[in-house]
DNA sequence: GCAATATACTAGGACATCCAAGGGTTTGGA
DNA sequence: TCCAAACCCTTGGATGTCCTAGTATATTGC
């Protein structure tokens, strides 16, 4: 956005959190807020590479997703559960996908309600360069200590199992 | 959203990224996921918390920001460089917030180019009720271990000084 | 077998974020 | 002094997310 702070303003939160007597909560405050900050940061990185694509990284996992299905093929609503978002969203995803011609939708074989999510041969080769210029730009280059990754997705994980997010 | 997974599809995703090659960038792409699945349910716990304010994390994060300011006002533009968003988030935010009372617009007494804002009396109440709640429901029991806390907040913090957040 | 309930997707609305562009104000160099 | 460049805020547009409600199809229970 704008040129570096003097000071890490998440920290003074902190500080202030603890001069007005919660200290404590001041630590797990300081951690969502930097959780909060530092996913706008990589969201922003994930989407700047993205954009040659005409691709949103929400569309972008939904493309993932597909390429990863055996079939190549998923019922929407397999993948509003399987991405963790709103059914709505997927919807918004799709009709955006299929008018660029990245996905096609069919009807479900046997039940009337369902709705089948393709990927199409371009929609495979785009999602197979994104993914490969996503590896490179991105998660190559993370900017997290290999020991801290591990940590991140111990923590995580165990968050996420706690939150609901799933049984293992 | 809906019932847990039998599986948590970050560690599936990860396993995929390892079978297709992708091995050096698999565990940071699973990390990067995790941190924006993370921030998602943090955000939902907030937004449900704030709703009954008639408030969204982002109109909080100003009032609160508004809190602690010494004189109680603060330019747009330092409070657009402190929450680390667009100026038009926070003119966004700024608009709702002086619609509902809680902020008023002032002046820049030297600079016309600027514009002040202040928190009205109501508004400091709201933010004071509004940041009770969120330490109790929310920051204290955030679900992560005490040391954990002290982890997140040192890899976070490092990732967010070496992406030009802030020099210290 | 049929009505009541549950499930799947979509339409419309509220919010937030960013970008691009425009209008007003200040600053700084010729 | 004066005009160009820099800065501040706002407007308008695109996208994503969620919620609520509505339509269509399946499933269940009596």
């Amino acid at each position: 956005m704008g040129a570096p702070l003097p000071r890490d303003p998440i920290a003074d939160a902190q500080h202030n959190w603890e001069e007005r007597g919660w200290s404590d909560v001041a630590a797990p405050m300081a951690a969502i807020t930097a959780i909060m900050r530092t996913q706008q940061i990589l969201l922003a990185r994930i989407e700047s590479v993205l954009k040659p694509f005409g691709l949103t990284f929400a569309r972008y996992e939904l493309l993932a997703l597909l390429s990863f299905a055996r079939s190549g093929a998923l019922p929407m609503n397999k993948a509003s559960a399987l991405l963790q978002v709103h059914p709505t969203s997927v919807t918004n995803a799709v009709d955006r996908l299929e008018r660029a011609g990245l996905v096609a939708r069919s009807p479900h074989p046997t039940d009337g309600r369902t709705t089948l999510i393709e990927l199409t041969s371009e929609g495979r080769t785009v999602a197979k360069r994104a993914t490969a210029v996503l590896n490179s730009e991105v998660f190559g280059q993370s900017g997290f200590e290999s020991a801290d990754v591990d940590q991140l997705i111990r923590i995580l994980g165990s968050f996420r199992r706690n939150a609901g997010d799933f049984t293992d």
